[in-house]
DNA sequence: CTAGGTGCAAAAGGTTTGCGGTTAA
DNA sequence: TTAACCGCAAACCTTTTGCACCTAG
């Protein structure tokens, strides 16, 4: 695991939740990070899993995707990427620009705004689920 | 008020919570609606307010905005645009693409996806927030 | 007349918080 | 040693739902 800044405490709870969201590739949200997390260390709690998610995308070692209203999904992959998301399933893909250049560039901003973060998500069926329907 | 499709009844309530979304620049969220709405038909329910806004936006009739775990915004502008929401002040603007052309088409999606729906955010600080910084 | 809509209150679902006990450094 | 952290339960906030009453068409 990544170091944390420093004044942060490294406990068993903050390894085995990152190590948790670190290895699935099923972007899970804070309720399967938390069955996942009990099956190496039983005692944590809900609360624990929640508050470690927080303080690890605080600390920039993980990512909180939000499609629409559903659950917080928490993402290991700290490249600049974006979501698709299948409506049919609920899986969330990781997906990646073509080519280069700043996104925020392309679009008309209020004059004197600042971007700091760009979020994109494209919606649709994935693969299998186009397949089946 | 845009016509509702077939079978759909107009009713006091879902014209009044249209006029208020239509006529209100500042994107807001359903207690704002409903604090607004209340004015003209001080007998609404919020519960209604909800289920108006979810059938409008089901219509087409209205667009809901979603920003991190924020409560759900709604927008009258059906045009193709995304939103420049201010991390500062919370305000929400209308932006639109510089150029043309499928923003999905800038994406490497996973072979057979089929994309319905691009959601894009810009987050960040407004010209006002980055003044008073 | 009657299917669909509304108002109310209660519940759901996800997330946060207060507090007393625990632990990494 | 002690500030930071954890577990628990309760609170919070937004949104949805069940049900009796109402109303547009």
């Amino acid at each position: 695991m990544p170091v944390l800044p420093g004044g942060m405490r490294m406990t068993t709870q903050r390894r085995e939740v990152y190590e948790v969201v670190a290895t699935s590739c099923d972007h899970p949200c804070a309720g399967m990070v938390f069955d996942r997390v009990k099956k190496r260390a039983p005692s944590i709690s809900l609360a624990t899993v929640y508050n470690v998610l927080e303080t690890l995308s605080r600390c920039g070692l993980i990512k909180q995707i939000n499609v629409d209203r559903d659950a917080t999904r928490y993402c290991p992959n700290l490249e600049d990427h974006a979501h698709f998301y299948c409506e049919a399933c609920g899986e969330v893909t990781d997906i990646y620009r073509k080519g280069q250049g700043n996104i925020e560039k392309r679009w008309e901003l209020p004059d004197g705004a600042r971007v700091t973060a760009v979020d994109v998500a494209l919606k649709g069926r994935c693969p299998r689920c186009v397949e089946k329907s």
